[in-house]
RNA sequence: GGGCGGUUAGCUCAGUUGGUUAGAGCGCCUGACUUACAAGCAGGAGGUCGCAGGUUCGAGUCCUGCACUGCCCA
């Protein structure tokens, strides 16, 4: 029998096998439909995780919650697809291989763009499947077959067709605008990629000679007010508020640009704010973007005065060659040897930094390509917002994220997608040297489509990684070759479901998504030539938010800060169950995850729990065979039924088993991780193992003279409720609930995995009680009643220090309901309870030692003891002011005409009843404390 | 500067449309070495729901203000 299980859950010992047989079994490929599935199918997109990345706590998170989701659905009976990849990360992991380059004492620009390139392709198929390789390992239930890279061949081809189609529709363009550069990586980053930091710095006042009528220095000067001092040999102005009355006399004036002895002008906008500064700004358009805008206005020049490399450039002059640092320093530093530098003031801003390198960002201006966003944008917004009939094509969740999602797209600025990198899609636009113009191609040209010149070059740039990652939705399915006999998935698959991803995320791939699904996919007809509605042209219907995780203390993890836990190693301690149940639990939405490994701890002891349970059940199918007794498998798999005459605690662990299902299947349609996770631990191991399994053992006699009948009834209940728990589990612990299952079948099981199993799915429930004929009405308020017995009986034995082993009598009053209950159950009691015997008292029990459950039952042991007097008393005076406190409150209410007129008759019933049974505890405990022996 | 969250037991968090005396896990204390499980079992202690007003018969829940705190955007 393969039914022995060690002694301990070991988790690692379990988790590697299961994982490969996964991804070896290829249990989760999803072939394309042959026709259009009955159910909607359940289809996630794995957001792109970086190709150069690891997976770290937020991925284990994320990748938890779709698995649970994805695992759910198909337990369900729908057709599910979770589609991995990665992207290509086109930054980090040039930035990667450019290090190891230089490790070798090569550069990029040595090997050349198609060398490198290569070795960057080869640097991938070594390492890029690192971050898939962990998810494998902790279960992802993927569709490893159709895994996608976005630099692939057919994503390549979507990246072009995309781009082309934008450049004919007039919506890419290319000039010369600021953009947020990085000296180091020596690219235009998007917006996105500047993270911002206060940083303390310095607001340097410069003074500007004003010029006289007679064209000589005036002996006055304009001061301005800068935190980029270098900045200022580009100026080509200053401006001041029209209004500003400091300033009247020098409008139309122009000033001498210090170190450079530029004249420039003294403009007017109302742009400029008074209060900041000296309320005069010097305007410096190729290096600040309110700057470019106020020369945009204002017809001025731009003087670039850096290069590629943050260095000065020969328009500075003398600083050419510097570095801007190094520069500004010495800009300071002559400014005051002229006397020319104001005052110096402390002054904290926040300074852009590159995401990638952590460089300081220079806004610059350069020669990019944009995309005209607003029309993208306007879909995007139509699709998120609701309709005349209050419908949303795609909703967001939790749905304060709505707000923030349209607020950003309603301000979103036109997209700079070139980047000056060799990894990447290459822009495929050519330029030609005869005239000049641009042809943008699907295929390779080899002559200008202008005037026919074969002197035509490629752009060197590269698109923005997000320009493919956001094409994903539609170029994952088959767009752009969405043909009659080819359109099995897209049909199928788009739009995805849903989309699970961080809040950071929101603005990247997300709204990107959106913007670039609604557009291409909204001129794909339906399968019968009809126009698509933008609520199919939707890349996912729905977003859910997750939250971050965070480290114990609720320090978000950093490298910097060294607080980051590494998901592998948790697993590896803990158990990939234990890991994703922690977070599972955890996951409330909108509250961030406050990481601690001593909860994870805690659901590594629910796994061992459970694991534990399972070897119990085991033993006795084994100890049931040996006399012949044999579960029916053919039993298993659905949700047990038991018949009338079944003991209380088979009726009720049913029962239970229905409303937990019912439970869990209602919180993952919501999103409530922790409620469904809490849900089942309550199930297995506050029902189920701590009353259920100690109650079960009485019926599982297998000695000679045993009720075959009721051990076989009882064992059979037992392995069913076990099994459908398992499967009520196995979304959220699919490693430990795959290994019991299989041994629950002998190795032999119904399906090559519980994953494909079937959910539990619960029957109707109605007033707390399942309909139908399994369960019979009372079983709850019974199995309640003999439940509070046992814990009243087991708080007076503490109390009279009863020995744990020692049985005692008991003296018991109780209303008729409830003895009748304990009279059926007298087995249960004696033994939960350690009681001999019952003895019955038809009036209520009085005097000092009664344990009562309000007005249900009394009860009262039989022991002699030493009544620690003022402990007693102590105990029985907390008691009375407890009573009295809650009585006052009652009375004052139902005292209250306005309380008897307006609240609910079912809410003023309860309360009277509750002040009834206030009333006679309050008696019985003053009556107690009479009685207590004076001392 | 604009916006959005959060504040409930020692810790981390639930708490649905306002309704009876506010829950969970972990931690803590006490007891018992009980053949599924010491990663366990049994029992217990622990909260003026950030503060101040207001609405209401009734507020952890709704409104206003304040304090503290986190995040996003500029």
């Amino acid at each position: 029998m393969p039914h022995d299980l060690p002694k301990s859950y070991y988790p690692t010992a379990i988790e590697d096998d299961w994982a490969e047989y996964w991804v070896r079994e290829k249990l989760f490929a999803q072939p394309t439909p042959t026709a259009p599935p009955q159910r909607e199918p359940f289809t996630i997109l794995l957001p792109p995780p970086n190709v150069t990345g690891n997976l770290h706590m937020g991925h284990m998170f994320e990748h938890a919650e779709s698995d649970i989701l994805v695992r759910w659905h198909r337990m369900c009976g729908d057709t599910v697809l979770w589609l991995p990849g990665t992207d290509h990360a086109g930054i980090a992991t040039q930035m990667l291989v450019e290090r190891q380059l230089v490790s070798e004492g090569k550069s990029r620009r040595q090997l050349g763009r198609e060398a490198f390139v290569e070795r960057v392709w080869e640097w991938r198929r070594h390492y890029g499947g690192n971050i898939l390789g962990q998810m494998k390992r902790l279960g992802a239930s993927v569709d490893w077959q159709r895994e996608y890279f976005t630099m692939d061949e057919n994503l390549s081809v979507a990246v072009r067709e995309a781009f082309a189609r934008l450049y004919e529709q007039g919506l890419i363009y290319r000039g010369a605008y600021i953009v947020n550069w990085c000296p180091r990586c020596q690219t235009a980053i998007s917006d996105l990629e500047v993270v911002h930091e206060e940083q303390k710095g310095h607001l340097w006042e410069i003074k500007y000679p004003v010029i006289g009528a007679d064209g000589k220095d005036s002996g006055e000067f304009l001061t301005v007010a800068t935190t980029r001092p270098e900045t200022m040999l580009g100026d080509v102005a200053v401006a001041i508020h029209p209004e500003d009355k400091r300033y009247l006399h020098l409008h139309g004036k122009t000033l001498r640009l210090p170190l450079m002895g530029r004249e420039i002008p003294v403009i007017l906008d109302e742009w400029v704010s008074r209060d900041f500064g000296t309320g005069a700004v010097k305007v410096t358009p190729a290096h600040d973007p309110n700057d470019f805008a106020l020369g945009q206005r204002h017809d001025l020049p731009s003087i670039n005065v850096m290069d590629d490399t943050g260095h000065i450039n020969a328009e500075g002059g003398v600083y050419a060659g510097l570095d801007r640092y190094v520069a500004r320093k010495r800009v300071v530093a002559d400014l005051e040897a002229q006397g020319l530098l104001g005052a110096i003031k402390d002054y904290t801003n926040n300074v852009g930094h590159c995401d990638r390198c952590k460089t300081v960002v220079e806004p610059r201006l350069s020669t990019q390509w944009f995309v005209k966003i607003q029309p993208l944008a306007d879909r995007a917004i139509a699709a998120v917002k609701p309709d005349a009939d209050g419908n949303k094509a795609i909703r967001i969740l939790p749905q304060q994220y709505e707000k923030v999602y349209l607020e950003w797209m309603e301000n979103i600025h036109d997209w700079c997608i070139s980047r000056q990198l060799w990894w990447g899609h290459r822009i495929p636009a050519w330029h030609c040297a005869a005239c000049r113009k641009i042809t943008v191609a699907r295929v390779d040209p080899t002559t200008c489509a202008h005037c026919g010149s074969a002197e035509i070059t490629q752009e060197t740039d590269v698109l923005d990684t997000w320009f493919s990652s956001g094409l994903l939705p539609v170029s994952v399915f088959g767009w752009p070759h969405i043909t009659a006999g080819n359109r099995g998935d897209f049909d199928a698959f788009y739009p995805t479901s849903l989309l699970v991803t961080g809040f950071d995320i929101l603005f990247f791939w997300v709204a990107r998504m959106i913007m670039l699904g609604c557009w291409f996919a909204g001129d794909v007809p339906y399968a019968d030539g009809t126009k698509r509605e933008l609520k199919d042209s939707v890349p996912f219907k729905e977003v859910y938010i997750h939250a971050l995780v965070r480290d114990a203390n609720r320090e978000k993890m950093s490298k910097t800060k060294g607080n980051v836990v590494d998901p592998i190693e948790i697993v590896k301690q803990y158990g990939t169950d234990a890991v994703r149940f922690t977070l599972a639990s955890m996951a409330s939405p909108g509250t961030d995850i406050a990481f601690n490994v001593a909860r994870t701890e805690g659901y590594r002891a629910f796994a061992n729990k459970i694991w534990n349970a399972a070897r119990f059940l085991f033993m006795n199918v084994d100890r049931a065979a040996e006399i012949g007794i044999v579960v029916d498998p053919a039993g298993l798999g659905s949700m047990p039924v038991v018949g009338e005459g079944a003991p209380l605690e088979a009726r009720w662990i049913v029962a239970e088993l229905h409303a937990t299902a019912a439970k869990v299947n209602q919180s993952l349609e919501t999103y409530r991780f922790d409620d469904a996770a809490n849900t089942i631990y309550q199930f297995f191991w506050g029902s189920f193992c701590d009353w259920y399994l100690e109650i079960v053992k009485l019926r599982l006699d297998f000695s000679e003279t045993a009720d075959k009948a009721q051990t076989a009834a009882a064992l059979t209940t037992l392995v069913q409720v076990f099994e459908a728990a398992l499967r009520l589990l196995s979304p959220i612990m699919p490693f430990i609930t795959e290994e019991i299952w299989h041994a629950l079948y002998d190795e032999n099981p119904p399906a090559k995995s519980i994953a494909l199993s079937r959910y539990p799915a619960p029957s109707k429930e109605d007033s707390g009680e399942i309909e139908g004929r399994a369960i019979i009405a009372g079983t709850r308020v019974h199995m309640s009643y003999v439940q509070n017995l046992i814990g009243l009986v087991r708080n007076l034995r503490k109390e009279h220090d009863v020995p744990e082993k020692e049985v005692v009598p008991i003296v018991l009053y109780a209303i008729p309901d409830a003895r009748r209950a304990f009279v059926d159950n007298l087995d249960v009691i004696q033994k939960l309870a350690h009681v001999s015997t019952i003895e019955y008292s038809d009036a209520d029990l009085q005097g000092v030692g009664i344990g009562r459950h309000f007005s249900y039952f009394a009860a009262k042991i039989t022991y002699e003891r030493t009544i620690d007097v003022p402990a007693e008393r102590e105990r029985l005076n907390k008691e009375i002011v407890r009573y009295e406190k809650g009585l006052a409150s009652a009375e004052r209410q139902l005292g209250n005409e306005s309380f008897l007129s307006k609240a609910p008759a079912q809410v003023v019933e309860g309360l009277k009843k509750q002040e009834a049974e206030t009333r006679v505890l309050l008696e019985k405990a003053l009556a107690a404390l009479d009685a207590l022996p004076a001392g």
